[in-house]
DNA sequence: GCCGTTTTCGGCCCGACTGTTTTCAGTCG
């Protein structure tokens, strides 16, 4: 059983106790044990044999009992008992925005509502207004909600979501109404999907730009508004919501709403440990009410002794601890990094050609960047043979001629066959400058198998990276099951490179990986896996998503000038 | 149900908006 089953078994408890109304803190736990685990890149069966279930913050004797019985036999009978008492579909219906947990009870001892299609059913004929402490109102509000269920399950990718923000933003920003505007929220912690989008601006006109939001051209309807925040829903489903402050409060209105909640809770019980207060109008000492911070988020962290943490550390997964002793990563910055080591032309599957390819990254500033065509034994991508590598290498020597300060380097992506092996010999191998490898097929193998096949090309002295290394598609297509401890401890004793694949549908390796993967020595390189000309700046979110697995400029190779990249990729 | 550099018991983050009802509960982030 994964991760993820067992954190989703621990959040439908945590939902259930709460329709109980059990204590507030009883179905936390429950919540909080899931969060836990759910961004654990070990897995529990390990840590479980290893360590012990206990050893895990968050997971007490109590869950651990539980944890234990699920993870020998299946099935956990406390689980079963709440389901006897109360139908396991409530816990879908409180994921309907505008439902929680009261609302589904009366809905199920009023009405016997269980199912998605009995709420709808009920709404449709005009019940639920009927029931106590609900209206007209109350019942538009759920078909709204359902509305939105059924039509916008999915979550957005950040280039999808980055330029509907900037797109919003621009149009807040243009007659001068706010003095300062920001993303806020799981966008601004560069998270790899997105739910909704938060936006945070500065004003002392709060009525003129909460109109001005809420008559947003692509509005399709206002879910919220007030002075200090409104939410609209687009016509596509997604969800804006904008936060206005005074401009003296703004740090301490950025701190708050970038999160993430975790970060925010866990900081808030250090806050009040301290006799202090934190809320979205600043840092306040309780006695008194007295302002001791909130201009910047800088002076919000410094009073409680921390350094400033970057967005995208914001998670409590020990940032909090490490801003108080000092022990912050230097995170990697996008004008460290010197090259681009995946790149596809139009010679396999790509649709630009070499010299399109070198002039955008000669305009990146980098240094170099390696042409990786697929191999013939992809014949989907058109895969080259023997014969066209030899010419393109040609081309390469020749372009490469012509260039000052640039080199284009010679590269195959090859693919690991369902037994481990690729598609050329050492010999012919030993001429590339870099050699990277990655599964296209036979995903449905055993996790044993699919390990196996990729360590099996980590012990070839001529590959040098393994690309894309889990093979999820978010959204699409889960990660095929691999172990990734043995993975990443084969990479670093066999010094063969992980990719972390900037792509954003990809973003594989994943931020908790990452870490996993610095923790035990391997090296990462940020490739954007380009097959167009315009995908190489997609290394923005694959820089990102480094700085949320606490990458720094040493642990990422094509931060390196060419000399040392050189040096490492002699295994 | 979890946790401990004030605690092995007694705590556990904070505020805004809505809808419904007249002072607040529910929901959300």
């Amino acid at each position: 059983m994964d991760n993820k089953k067992v954190a989703d078994v621990l959040d439908d408890i945590g939902d259930m106790l709460e329709i109980m109304d059990q204590s507030r803190f009883r179905y936390l736990a429950y919540h909080r044990a899931s969060q836990v685990i759910r961004s654990m890149p070990r897995d529990l069966e390990e840590v479980r044999r290893d360590e012990g279930l206990t050893s895990i913050k968050g997971i007490g004797s109590g869950i651990a009992e539980k944890l234990n019985e699920l993870l020998d036999t299946g099935q956990m009978s406390y689980f079963e008992e709440l389901k006897k008492s109360l139908p396991g579909s409530l816990t879908e219906i409180v994921h309907i925005q505008g439902i929680g947990p009261k609302k589904a009870k009366i809905f199920y001892e009023k009405l016997g509502i269980e199912t998605i299609d009995q709420l709808e059913e009920a709404v449709a004929v005009g019940k639920i207004q009927e029931l106590p402490g609900m209206g007209v109102k109350t019942e538009e509000n759920i078909e709204r909600g359902l509305e939105v269920y059924r039509g916008y399950e999915g979550r957005l990718l950040l280039n999808q979501a980055i330029p509907i923000a900037e797109h919003i933003i621009d149009y807040l920003n243009r007659d001068g109404l706010v003095d300062n505007i920001s993303t806020a929220g799981s966008l601004r912690r560069w998270q790899e999907t997105i739910g909704d989008i938060d936006v945070l601006a500065s004003t002392r006109r709060h009525s003129e730009v909460a109109d001005k939001f809420c008559t947003y051209p692509e509005t399709s309807s206002v879910l919220a508004k007030g002075d200090t925040k409104c939410s609209i829903l687009l016509h596509s489903g997604l969800q804006i919501d904008l936060r206005m402050i005074d401009p003296e409060h703004y740090g301490a209105a950025l701190q708050y709403f970038t999160g993430s909640k975790a970060h925010n809770i866990h900081l808030r019980e250090i806050v009040k440990k301290k006799g202090l207060k934190l809320n979205e109008y600043g840092l306040f000492r309780i006695k008194d009410d007295m302002n001791i911070a909130a201009k910047t988020e800088e002076d919000i962290y410094k009073a409680l002794g921390m350094t400033l943490m970057e967005p995208e550390l914001r998670e409590d997964k020990g940032e909090i601890e490490a801003a108080i002793d000092g022990s912050l990563p230097h995170l990697v910055k996008l004008v460290d990094i010197k090259g681009d080591l995946h790149i596809h032309t139009k010679a396999s599957d790509g649709q630009s050609s070499l010299e399109e390819i070198a002039d955008n990254c000669q305009e990146l500033g980098y240094e170099y960047a390696c042409i990786t065509d697929h191999a013939f034994d992809l014949k989907v991508a058109h895969g080259l043979d023997v014969k066209r590598f030899e010419d393109q290498w040609k081309e390469i020597d020749e372009l490469n001629k012509a260039f000052d300060d640039f080199t284009l380097l010679k590269g195959v992506e090859l693919n690991i066959d369902n037994k481990g092996g690729v598609d050329f010999d050492d010999d012919f191998l030993g001429r590339y400058d870099v050699v990277l490898a990655s599964i296209h097929m036979g995903f449905g193998q055993s996790k044993d198998q699919i390990t196996d096949r990729i360590i099996a090309a980590m012990e070839n002295p001529h590959i040098d990276m393994v690309c894309h290394p889990t093979g999820r598609i978010l959204g699409r297509r889960p990660p095929y099951s691999i172990n990734m401890d043995k993975i990443i401890e084969a990479a670093s004793r066999t010094r063969t490179f992980l990719e972390l694949n900037a792509f954003p549908d990809r973003l594989d390796l994943s931020d908790d990986q990452l870490r996993a993967a610095k923790q035990a020595g391997s090296k990462i390189a940020i490739n954007t896996d380009a097959h167009h000309f315009y995908h190489l700046a997609y290394m923005r979110y694959g820089l990102h998503t480094a700085k949320r697995g606490w990458l720094e400029k040493e642990d990422v190779v094509n931060t390196f000038t060419l000399e040392k990249l050189k040096k490492l990729l002699v295994k």
